[in-house]
DNA sequence: CGTTTATTTGAGACAACTCAAGTTGCGTGG
DNA sequence: CCACGCAACTTGAGTTGTCTCAAATAAACG
């Protein structure tokens, strides 16, 4: 174990069963009907679903699930932001991705969780026990077909982010994470600037495989040239045009 | 477009229809029948797959597809090794992985292509019409949940990569690379410590995200180390224990 | 056998890392 | 409400590993 900032194993102190746990009546309601998985589903399958969905909220900072456990839920983020890692074991700890409204977490087709993820917020989510959907998959070729295309998804997302990390320079690196995370809260209004909600600089440091210091100093550069501006609860975009610039420079 | 090595844009001579396009008789014989995509399938599913199979070759260096074209096949590699790669923006190119027999080349849930592909040596690969395996897909949920978790794999190889491009320095990169590569090949005897095709060093940075030079001296510094020896059509493993100790080291 | 492509080596610059110390923000308890 | 403690952020100075540039082999290919 090195003494590098990136890499301490962040103790847990209360991993935290869900605070709540409803049961979810319709998705009628649910602004994601449109959006992410949900959205791949007819409306009776959608029905059959919250027959056994469950709505958990979880405070910030709390474990939702952890990597290596065996695989009971698999979940539909509703709101909030989560940090999705892996711990490596020489002790690195790669943030691997960050789950917003819509995200599906977890495979059913794992047995066991491929990553841990916790709260940056409050975060409200449906959990289904993955046995019961298992034997929706099973049943129902529209939940396999809707399933393969949410992975297919999530793979696709998972390539843009080798092609992040494959970047040599820190300040590109930065840009392009920015820009990435801003895209997937400006589903609504598509010309929004702000991301809001406050991502620690060790889980950027973490993710884009830097150290905290290369952070901090390259977000100070962004804000100092007035790309960005930081706030006590997310980041403003003030120069987008520029920022694609960085991100797209060699 | 600037003057680096590892973005030149190889323009390829001759892109290359497939050499020979024969009708894949039966699945029967193929040593691929239990392993990667195939082995998910039933019997039934396999033969009603062979129907409309072709089998193709292609040289070395040649192309097999290309990213943004529209997908009209989809591959299952059968011998030999393929470089899939991206072009981005800024003519920065990305090799996404290497593909080899088993490997399930494109997905019929994309449109276009994701990747580019072309061979690293002579290869054999079966190809299904995209529009043939829609339909496959939608009549048949078995085939529906054999796609999902041929997807889910290669997310989870993703997954693997991202974490190895998270790491900092070289050696460990290049070390974790070259245990992966002779995992991928050592699934029929497991104890097996060769690589038996010759990569390019140009496409281990571009898979690393690192120079060639760095590259090249790092595996100078493992064959001086006799942890490795490189030979004209492979590569030898000579330490296993050191490597994966490097492979794991921070 | 000449031409092209890939690998190897060297020297130097520079960006990112390491280490160390300070600062700020925030929640807890007095 | 303030003092305290912890965690996150910031800043600086110095080191080092990787990149850059350049050039020399060595292989591959027609």
């Amino acid at each position: 174990m090195t003494s590098s900032h990136q890499t301490s194993v962040r103790t847990q102190k209360d991993s935290a069963k869900p605070l709540s746990a409803e049961k979810v009546r319709v998705c009628d309601y649910c602004e994601l009907r449109n959006r992410g998985f949900c959205s791949r589903l007819t409306d009776a399958q959608k029905s059959i679903l919250s027959e056994t969905a469950r709505l958990v909220t979880v405070e910030p900072h709390k474990s939702i699930f952890r990597q290596g456990d065996e695989t009971e839920n698999i979940y539909v983020v509703r709101n909030g932001l989560l940090r999705l890692y892996q711990q490596h074991l020489n002790g690195r700890r790669q943030v691997i991705g960050f789950a917003k409204h819509g995200d599906l977490l977890l495979s059913p087709l794992s047995e066991r969780n491929e990553y841990s993820a916790d709260a940056l917020d409050p975060v409200c989510l449906c959990h289904f026990r993955r046995q019961d959907f298992i034997g929706f998959f099973q049943r129902d070729p529209g939940f396999s077909s809707a399933l393969a295309i949410a992975i297919h998804e999530e793979l696709i997302r998972a390539r843009q982010q080798i092609a992040l990390l494959g970047q040599k320079r820190a300040e590109p690196k930065v840009a392009q994470f920015l820009l990435v995370l801003l895209e997937s809260y400006a589903w609504r209004n598509a010309e929004a600037t702000r991301v809001p909600v406050r991502i620690p600089q060790a889980d950027i440091a973490d993710f884009l495989g830097m150290t905290v210091e290369t952070v901090n100093r390259t977000l100070a550069r962004f804000t100092r040239d007035a790309l960005i501006s930081v706030a006590k609860r997310g980041i403003d975009f003030l120069d987008l045009r520029r920022l694609r610039q960085i991100a797209e420079s060699t």
